[in-house]
DNA sequence: TACGGAAGTC
DNA sequence: GACTTCCGTA
């Protein structure tokens, strides 16, 4: 920002989003030392004296209007020392956020985009927790029915080039979040799967508040850092707090560092979230939070677990960490949560030439879309995904279902028709499957697999074996091994319940 | 009004 | 990398 441009100091605490203080400095602005045009956005949407230019679209979760379009780009113009800044140019640079999917046009409707939050804030403010005790303002974007669950720590009301105020976004969270947003080529990442909407992240709130009306108040009086707590799934039973999977650290004094997001938006930077073997070469290591805890570890890759499976992302974005087992995945919802929860990821806007390619690509290579007949999920298929022909019948089940969703109104036939999921479904097969990360990647079978030594060298490789493909072979032994299916029956299976030492002892199984 | 390519700037 | 500027197209 060039000094005496600026025209929008510091967004006031009481009005809209009330993003972290950092977030307001344009060095936080990730990969640029410039204000962002959405940041600029967001300060205009959160001050009052720019209503009448802009403002939060009513009934819409993060549309907003551009009332004044010129008066916007003046300001945007004048930010930037731009003075011949127009809407139209203003415009073009939303729009190139639209294949960043932080934006996207509300089709129909002038002026009228909508925030991808899930986009901005997992990024960018990686341990924003959404309290019970959260406040909403006036001018945050209509959440219609959580929206006291969407909270951002309080801004300051100095400079904003203050630093980060600690234990409000500690180092730690600043660094994990700038590396999130540095982290190497994120676009490559980003897949299309990644992206969730703003839908999902307000089903996700609605299942927060409605969990949070039966067990509620927990999370939010701990003292701990201001983690982002994207809703999603918790796995009730072993922690106390029923609303997330990591809500509550059984390590008493622990906030806990692998407080980590689970959502679509994790595995865009799955890397980051990789887990060193040591904490010595953990990525929080500067952090003072840094705690090797077995137990969150666990719970920290069960739910990456569920994330994997759910958003069906790659199973990539599982961290490497060698000698870890995951515990038996219990990602499965509550049944009317369940039935409730869908997903639905946004595809990237289908741009001209995407458009063509993705039209003339969907006769041979179909996209997962619920509407469509069965395909497999967008995930790397893992000796581990196949299903019992219980689950498959279950999981062909939700595909009918998801078909007869219907289509949301609101949606686009071009969104539709790149709608990921439907509903993520729930892993009954990781339940008993090891995640381990061993010798590197047992997951990674799609890929290069083949190079690799099997698991369980011990079985006969016969020939068809060997002419099998990997993924068949893998399921093969899993179904064929008795010692295995002992495991899955005892839900031994590395994961034995005693805690910390069954992960050691799966470690030094490994 | 909106989209997106292309080239240029910082 | 994040725009800015210009422009052709729908």
């Amino acid at each position: 920002m060039k000094a005496g441009c600026s025209i929008v100091e510091k967004p006031e605490g009481g009005g809209g989003y009330q993003f972290p203080d950092w977030a307001y400095k344009t060095e936080s602005s990730p990969g640029s030392r410039q204000i962002q045009l959405w940041h600029f956005i967001l300060e205009l949407l959160q001050k009052e004296e720019f209503r009448h230019v802009i403002a939060w679209q009513q009934g819409e979760y993060g549309e907003f209007v551009i009332k004044d379009p010129d008066e916007v780009a003046r300001l945007w113009g004048r930010r930037k020392c731009k003075p011949q800044m127009n809407y139209d140019k203003l415009s073009r640079a939303l729009r190139y956020y639209y294949n960043k999917r932080i934006l996207h046009k509300t089709k129909g409707k002038r002026f009228t985009y909508k925030f991808n939050f899930n986009k901005l804030v997992t990024p960018n403010y990686p341990f924003i927790n959404i309290r019970s005790s959260g406040v909403v303002p006036q001018s945050a974007p209509p959440v219609p029915t959580a929206s006291s669950r969407f909270h951002f720590p309080p801004l300051d009301t100095h400079s904003p080039t203050s630093d980060v105020q600690p234990g409000r976004f500690s180092a730690s969270s600043l660094t994990a979040g700038q590396e999130l947003s540095n982290g190497t080529d994120r676009k490559a990442e980003l897949s299309e799967l990644e992206d969730g909407s703003t839908a999902d992240w307000r089903r996700g709130v609605d299942l927060m508040s409605s969990r949070n009306a039966v067990g509620g108040g927990g999370i939010g009086h701990q003292k701990r850092k201001p983690d982002i707590m994207l809703p999603l799934f918790s796995r009730p039973g072993i922690y106390p707090d029923p609303h997330s999977p990591f809500a509550v650290s059984p390590i008493p004094g622990r906030g806990g560092v692998l407080n980590v997001p689970i959502s679509p938006a994790l595995s865009l930077t799955p890397t980051i979230f990789s887990y060193s073997p040591s904490p010595g070469l953990s990525p929080f290591t500067s952090s003072s939070c840094f705690s090797f805890n077995p137990e969150e570890m666990k719970h920290y890759l069960h739910s990456q677990a569920c994330s994997v499976f759910n958003y069906h992302l790659s199973p990539r974005t599982f961290p490497r960490y060698p000698g870890l087992m995951v515990p038996p995945l219990q990602c499965q919802m509550h049944p009317e949560e369940s039935t409730q929860f869908s997903i639905k990821l946004q595809p990237p806007p289908v741009g001209r030439k995407n458009r063509e390619r993705v039209e003339s690509r969907e006769e041979s290579a179909p996209v997962t879309a619920p509407t469509m007949a069965p395909v497999p999920p967008r995930i790397k298929v893992e000796p581990t995904s196949e299903k019992d022909p219980e689950s498959l019948r279950q999981s062909a089940q939700e595909k009918e279902e998801h078909s007869q969703e219907g289509t949301v109104p609101s949606r686009t036939i071009e969104e539709e028709k790149g709608t990921i999921f439907a509903r993520p479904e729930a892993p009954p097969i990781w339940s008993s499957v090891p995640i381990s990360t061993p010798s590197e990647e047992p997951l990674e079978v799609t890929e290069d697999s083949e190079d690799r030594p099997s698991k369980e060298p011990s079985a006969p490789e016969k020939k068809e074996d060997a002419l099998m493909p990997p993924k068949l072979r893998l399921k093969r032994r899993w179904n064929d091994d008795p010692e295995a299916r002992e495991l899955r029956k005892d839900g031994k299976f590395l994961w034995n319940g005693s805690g910390p030492q069954g992960l050691a002892t799966a470690a030094a199984d490994a």
